[in-house]
RNA sequence: GCGGGAGUAACUCAGUUGGUAGAGUGCAACCUUGCCAAGGUUGAUGUCGCGGGUUCGAAUCCCGUCUCCCGCUCCA
């Protein structure tokens, strides 16, 4: 067995009792499984829609929200004016001697300037360039000079290599020159086609955000819904990214689902409905048990094209902190992208100032796959009872893919024929699960290990006053209740879970 | 994509110098059991990740490949 760290072992105990009591299963598994690619079994499909369910109803419930529903496949127009055609195609060069890996405008972006007006001679574009930009080659910035460069040698792969023959680009890494490869091109976006013909002209993309989806559709939305401005559009949908390397189970996938909100404000408003959100979406983990000493929130230092602020809420996994939920003001950059690219008007009119204006949008785009990541391994705890270990899942009782089992103590006089009936009462209010094979003890362990945060057991006690004993998770506190008030004691205690016994 | 580790039953793992696989847990049935898992009896389940090669014979040796974990790289 290799060596490995505490948190290495936690996680592939998370992993394995994942796939064991039926929460995740790895992909075609019995292919040999697809990198990067997860399946939800019984519980773990109970688990995901009650944090999905969470979070839409923390989102809608009020009244300057809206949800939709988009189309995972858009018009390939939709990723030229958000930038992902542009933007999420990075070609890469490799290392033939130290093995590094490159993208090639940040190959570019490093060097200095003396290097980088040699390969505007070399590449005969210094003149182009400056007559482009409209000035003298000497006045050309470093800045731009590798930018021009960037955007020649991208679309040109002979001249990249003709470039590394003439010695002009060394490995960053190593310094040896003659070294590194052609450009591969890396499109993290997903290809498909309409239509039975592949070529070209039919390309489309699997989304690689759900985002767009909501931009596209602010106007529809505005105009059926009679939203006015402050007001947001939420969505929980997958999302495709062409990842180079998949990781850490759930964290990292090709295939993942997102819960994302973008709110539209007046610019200026900006900056206060930032701060509103990243406080309010902070407070929605803390309120399904996420405690604060798991959770940061990190300020992005490099902000992404579009984003004037952006932050994450982060949890600490068994591999280090993650980020769980983005939190970016986005700006005017996509609505006026689509303005640009679809030459419709999306801009909103102010009632007061009579002024026209292109709305701020705040993101909060959460990870439905992360999250549930995040709380499995949040939840996970053994610990010792009676010189037994006992390994619970703490699951948050909204959470919990199983809120009762019910259990008779023993399968004899009358006491299953009481536990069925009970469970089939539950049933229909609580997803339930009804065990009674082997001893009492052994089920109620079962149970902990899913996360189920009551177990309701019928004893002789039941037979002669119609009482039961209801056994808590977390503390394996038992009370007894009468029989019919089961169902309202479970209901409430899921509902407000603070509520002590 | 590179480097390191791993892959044998649902799970955790044994399996010696090559001789067609075992344990524990779990699972199923029956018995027992009256509140915190591992009482009894019986039973089922294996493309030894996959493919090829060497060999009379491969879980074991060789090559390729897939998947997982770690590090690098990447993550608009």
């Amino acid at each position: 067995m290799a060596q490995q760290s505490p948190s290495q072992a936690l996680q592939e105990k998370i992993v394995s009792l994942a796939k064991r009591r039926g929460f995740v299963f790895q992909s075609s598994e019995i292919y040999g499984g697809l990198n990067g690619c997860w399946d939800y079994g019984p519980l773990g499909v109970e688990m995901l829609r009650n944090l999905k369910e969470a979070w839409w109803r923390s989102m809608t419930e009020r009244s300057d929200m809206e949800g939709i529903d988009a189309s995972i496949l858009m018009h390939p127009r939709v990723w030229e004016a958000s930038g992902h055609i542009q933007n999420f195609s990075d070609p890469m060069v490799d290392c033939r001697e130290c093995k590094s890996r490159y993208r090639v405008d940040h190959l570019f972006a490093e060097m200095n300037e003396k290097r980088l007006r040699n390969i505007a001679k070399a590449a005969n574009i210094e003149s182009a360039l400056a007559k482009t930009m409209n000035m003298e080659s000497k006045d050309v910035t470093k800045e731009q000079l590798a930018e021009i460069i960037v955007g020649t040698v991208e679309k040109n792969d002979a001249l990249f290599q003709s470039l590394v023959e003439q010695e002009l680009i060394p490995c960053p890494n190593c310094g040896r020159s003659k070294s590194l490869t052609a450009p591969k091109n890396f499109n993290l976006m997903f290809e498909t086609h309409i239509g039975p013909v592949k070529d070209d002209s039919n390309a489309v993309y699997l989304r690689p955000e759900t985002a767009q989806g909501i931009f596209v559709n602010v106007l529809n939305v505005m105009q059926s819904s009679r939203q006015r401005v402050p007001f947001g559009i939420c969505q929980i949908g997958k999302s495709f990214r062409n990842e180079i390397n998949t990781k850490n189970f759930l964290f990292r996938t090709r295939e993942f689902e997102q819960m994302e909100m973008q709110f539209f404000c007046k610019p200026g408003t900006d900056d206060k409905f930032f701060d509103d959100w990243r406080e309010t979406r902070w407070n929605w983990w803390l309120s399904l048990g996420m405690p604060e000493s798991k959770l940061r929130f990190k300020p992005h230092e490099k902000l992404a094209h579009y984003a004037k602020a952006a932050g994450d809420i982060e949890f600490e996994f068994p591999f280090g902190f993650g980020e769980v939920e983005g939190i970016h003001n986005r700006t005017d950059f996509d609505l006026s992208r689509h303005q640009e690219f679809s030459g419709k008007n999306l801009q909103v009119h102010d009632e007061e100032t009579k002024e026209k204006y292109t709305p701020f949008v705040v993101e909060t785009a959460a990870g439905a796959s992360r999250g549930f990541m995040a709380f499995l391994c949040n939840g996970y705890e053994e610990e010792t009872v009676n010189g037994e270990m006992r390994v619970v899942m703490r699951l948050h009782p909204h959470l919990a893919p199983v809120k009762a089992a019910v259990l008779p103590l023993v399968n004899k006089d009358g006491m299953p024929e009481i536990a069925e009936k009970l469970e089939r009462d539950l049933r229909k209010s609580m997803k339930t699960f009804y065990d009674d094979s082997g001893a009492v003890g052994r089920r109620y362990r079962r149970q902990d290990e899913i996360g189920t945060p009551f177990c309701v057991t019928i004893d002789s006690d039941t037979l002669t006053d119609q009482t039961v004993t209801i056994r808590e998770r977390d503390s394996m506190q038992q009370i007894r209740l009468p029989l019919d008030g089961v169902r309202n004691y479970i209901s409430e205690r899921i509902q407000n879970p603070s509520l002590s016994a």
